[in-house]
DNA sequence: CCTACCGATCGGTAGG
DNA sequence: CCTACCGATCGGTAGG
């Protein structure tokens, strides 16, 4: 009953609790400390799965991309379906995370406009900023997930877009959005993860600092063309 | 030379000029006329690739849907990449087509508000109206589609949006449109497209004029997002 | 358009 | 985590 017996559903378990090897038990001196293999392999097969898509992408192309043989993936995951899972819900969670985050730094009489920037300037980042391979997956490879795991990744998803509900029905109550909140919810969405497939990051080296500012001028567009004049 | 020989390009040079089987010669009287099954594999491959996705789909899934062998579809189409082009080019010829027709219908005088709502209706159709499986695997698919089809394809899409390109300029220059318009089009192209993820058409049977009020309302629903009020 | 088939690749596993 | 492997499925073809 530990994480070393081969068949328990140790995905799934760890998929619950993830990121803290807790208590993993070392063998020898010489074995390396590779709870990140596990990760790695989240990591390639994120960025794999949004090149080429989940279907298209092999077992093998993963294990590859990270330095392991074809089989070796199946030590760490159930399934590929299982990849793909942790995959989304790995990205949820950091999004989630970096929402609240995000808006625990606002001032507590900061103006829904205010917070709708801050929420879309957050969702720019999640979609096209590092490591950004996470909810592009999730969102356009979602039909691949299995009914498990689509629950499982709902959950953050619908508290994702709770943040975002006060903040539009006060901008639709102000005037300033000229749609219903829950249709407006959507299509603020899809103009901005519509973005995944066209916005390409300013090139030269170190453009680091140059993409944050182009996420900016695209975050304050957007807003220009959703609301209309403060008043 | 003729549409019999069995290795020329057929599915190219017959996609540049489709629908119409010029001069086709009959075998014999007992054949069946069949131009429209090659129609068949691309309606039925749409469909599947809407569904499941273009990785996902084998040809023999595409052959059993309109009842034909697995190697059959080779017959009409070089490849499974040529059957996808074909399903994008029609997708993209129809979209085109309709949308000439209902600018056409437009008064001389009509508002840009007035041809914004007619392309945006339009859009909704092509995405979510009727045999609307084509575009959506244009959209979603693109990835999967070969580089030389890719630039044919590409041609019939600038054209489809080059009609939008006046409207959302003189919509800025009035005032109506928060955003510049090479932006905007890119978002609100998101925010329509982005509908073939959530939209489920009205239930219930002969649903088919509630279906269409109901794109009705998400047009208006949507250039009230968009614009700002009129003058 | 069908029959019959091929080589390649795929997800996954046993056993260490 | 590797070695060695399996059965299934895939896109595609020859020949009629």
């Amino acid at each position: 009953m530990n994480l070393d017996s081969p068949d328990t559903p140790r995905a799934i378990a760890a998929a619950e609790t993830p990121r803290r090897a807790r208590g993993r038990p070392r063998k020898t001196a010489d074995e390396r400390d590779d709870g990140n293999r596990r990760q790695e392999l989240i990591n390639g097969a994120a960025r794999l799965f949004r090149q080429q898509g989940f279907a298209a992408t092999s077992t093998r192309d993963i294990a590859a991309a990270v330095g392991m043989r074809s089989g070796s993936p199946f030590y760490h995951f159930e399934s590929k379906e299982a990849l793909l899972g942790a995959v989304m819900l790995e990205g949820m969670q950091g999004a989630l995370l970096r929402q609240h985050a995000a808006l625990a730094l606002l001032p507590p009489d900061a103006s829904a406009r205010e917070r709708l920037r801050v929420l879309v300037r957050n969702h720019f980042d999640a979609l096209l900023g590092p490591d950004s391979d996470f909810i592009p997956v999730m969102l356009y490879e979602w039909r691949s997930l299995e009914a498990t795991q689509r629950s499982e990744v709902n959950r953050l998803k619908d508290r994702y877009e709770a943040d975002w509900v006060p903040v539009l029905a006060a901008l639709h109550a102000q005037g300033q959005l000229g749609s219903d909140p829950v249709l407006a919810r959507l299509m603020i969405f899809g103009a901005l993860n519509w973005s995944a497939q066209w916005y390409a990051p300013p090139s030269g080296r170190s453009a680091k600092s140059r993409a944050r500012a182009s996420l900016d001028d695209l975050t304050t567009s957007a807003l220009q063309l959703f609301l209309k004049e403060p008043a």
